[in-house]
DNA sequence: TTCTATGCAAAAAGTTTGCAGTTAA
DNA sequence: TTAACTGCAAACTTTTTGCATAGAA
């Protein structure tokens, strides 16, 4: 957890914003994880917000995720998987992969690139806005 | 091209931008076609810049990319085909992907969501970096 | 002539940072 | 006791927008 990583200490903000997003299939931004946190500590800031979800994308507890050009949101699901972004209302969602699937396999050249990581991301219309 | 859109007029400017980025594998920043600009339109303004990206992106003629938190990247080309960035450096190159890879093939359950378009995304460490 | 394109500058939106006080270990 | 964590506010970066003028059709 948190407290194996020796540099940082406990702090029950961060952990909130973990359990927020570890807790939620949507994917939230910075400002709506900053609201929902705003009962539990009246006191917050959103500059402690952003803090955080820096420590933790830094320690792999979570994911920083770039839809469209507006703001980033944030992901507590580290497992692979796939992101749907709907045009209309540009909710964001998760779309379950196959776990056998390989993206690398079908890479013509990688030209000596060292390939660690991928994404895959679909976007069209959601179920409600059909 | 251009001039086949109604709302639109020319503008040397805008060609200019859909030029750069028609005769360049990497995928520069507004700011870096803004700078590469100004050579030939001195009293280019960055503002216009933008404006004219998003017109771009908006009559299909590039494609925005949403690299790591900072800023964007712009593609002028629209075919299908992957990126990889590079975690050292940061830099964005294109990747070929077979021409029969269709990823909705790997989607488990799409529950109603109409997908329309997809983008596979890489990283790692580049030929460079290693 | 009409309406889009432009430069300029100001504003907006999202994010980061410096500081002094607070708190975890 | 030490160094990380916090709220606050200011600063910073990227992008958008209002306005008056220039230019394309």
């Amino acid at each position: 957890m948190l407290t194996d990583t020796l540099k940082y200490r406990k702090s029950r903000q961060r952990e909130k914003i973990l359990e927020i997003l570890r807790n939620t299939k949507c994917h939230p931004t910075a400002d709506t994880i900053y609201l929902e946190m705003k009962d539990e500590f009246p006191d917050l800031s959103l500059g402690n917000v952003y803090r955080n979800l820096n420590i933790l994308v830094e320690t792999n507890m979570i994911k920083r995720l770039d839809f469209g050009s507006t703001f980033n949101r944030y992901d507590g699901n580290c497992e692979t998987h796939s992101h749907f972004i709907c045009e209309k209302c540009g909710e964001v969602s998760d779309l379950e992969i196959n776990e056998n699937f390989n993206p690398e396999d079908f890479i013509k050249n990688s030209n000596g690139k060292k390939v660690k990581n991928f994404t895959l991301e679909f976007s069209g219309i959601c179920e409600n806005c059909r």
